[in-house]
DNA sequence: TCACATTTGTCCGTATGTATC
DNA sequence: AGATACATACGGACAAATGTG
């Protein structure tokens, strides 16, 4: 095999035999984090990566499904298909903190008030850094979430991306990943619920009260506002999870 | 298959056709969830699991893959090897924060200040929570550490010790979960650094600063070394990087 | 120490499904 | 509608690793 690649035997991992696979879903990342493959690029398909890493189609096969659930490229079929560059680790995260809440069994006020601190932290450098294009996009996500309610449209979704839109309003990405997976989690229970038009008209107007405490920059009232409708929120949730374990319907 | 079913066929819906290794590795995943696999049982052979799920080999295998690098399994080759339902999903979540971190897509100012946000609301929590376990097994930490730095070996195991501990004593295992992957963080950042006894030394000192504050209960005392603490260990961070940029070696 | 069985790791050949042109 | 290019999947085979007697 091909073993003059002496710029990538650095010391780290000498633990554990390096499997072929491992060895080419590395090289790609390495690509990746340099910046030779962007977003977008299309890699060679499986039989060519096979040719030229000088290994079996299978090993090309295992790397890229590697790459795949790692959030570093979708895969398409047919014609014009095969592997392309692409971004999705944030989305990796989030699936698996929510296969670790499943794992570790987290209770909801455990994840409510982790939820309370996280955002009410995001919060506090969202009202130092948001900018009025962002107060528009906060707006606009509201307007949303009203127009389906009137049309009979659940507005769960405009609801959570008003949280998730909050978060980049932090600048931080950290928080927007933090965020993101909290709101998958979220996401999770609510389609677990019943389409209740009352408390979603609620949480748009506590939402619009929170912007508007952003908009005249007024932290405190923001995060009292927050502080009560995270908390609210977690109360439902869990009613729901009592319920479900009343059920024994926890998990499908 | 049944391809005629008019009904079913909704506008844009169907993007995915659920492949075979997907379809295995959330069954078996599903077992994990509803707690009939349990960590440390054993998983049949891989040639068993094709002749159960009635698929070939190779898939299965490409569903094992998704699962170990998921942290539900790990495989060990040879003669009482095979895969083993173990928990690893924490260092999943750290890895992929890793990746993103690599990507450029966080830097470390967002790292330090999320850090710093995660880590205080821990703190606080952790004051009220704490017990006389918890304070013994800081203490611990906090000599084991300094045992391994008199005897030469740089403590910066013990130190990020530390912090998990911390994490553990605010009872909250969503907190031990996102320190945890930050912790990881911390730990590849330090390990890539020329160990510097005279920097672990003041870090212990700090940690026991902290300490000697949570026993006496003074959370503001303690929070502000804790923010003091890690805005110093961010500005080592980004000095690693600056370095490791100019010289072209930040990854690998 | 040595052989042996078990299980993963890897490769090849081939067939099928699917999307694009 | 047919040809093409690609991923998806199957089965067989051998190599390598690892624990056991």
């Amino acid at each position: 095999m091909n073993e003059h690649s002496p710029m990538f035997r650095l010391p780290l991992a000498p633990l554990k035999t390096e499997r072929a696979f491992e060895r080419i879903c590395s090289e790609i990342k390495r690509l990746i984090f340099k910046g030779v493959l962007k977003p977008g690029d299309r890699l060679p398909p499986e039989t060519e990566l096979a040719r030229r890493f000088n290994v079996g189609r299978q090993t090309v096969r295992e790397a890229l499904r590697l790459l795949e659930l790692a959030g570093f490229i979708t895969i398409q079929k047919g014609c014009a298909g095969g592997p392309v560059i692409e971004d999705t680790i944030l989305n990796t995260i989030s699936n698996s903190i929510f296969d670790a809440i499943y794992m570790k069994k987290i209770t909801v006020e455990e994840l409510t008030v982790a939820r309370l601190e996280i955002e009410k932290a995001m919060l506090k450098h969202a009202v130092e850094e948001i900018t009025p294009e962002d107060l528009q996009g906060l707006q606009k996500t509201i307007n949303q979430a009203k127009e389906h309610a009137e049309i009979g449209i659940h507005p769960f979704k405009d609801n959570i991306e008003f949280h998730k839109s909050l978060a980049k309003a932090s600048k931080n990405k950290m928080f927007v990943i933090l965020v993101d997976a909290l709101m998958a989690v979220v996401a999770d229970f609510l389609s677990r619920l019943q389409p209740d038009f009352e408390i979603s008209r609620k949480v748009i107007y506590e939402h619009e009260r929170i912007l508007d405490a952003l908009k005249r920059r007024k932290l405190e009232e923001a995060d009292a506002l927050l502080e009560d409708h995270i908390l609210e929120v977690g109360r439902r949730f869990q009613d729901i999870v009592t319920e479900l374990m009343k059920k024994d319907m926890y998990f499908y």
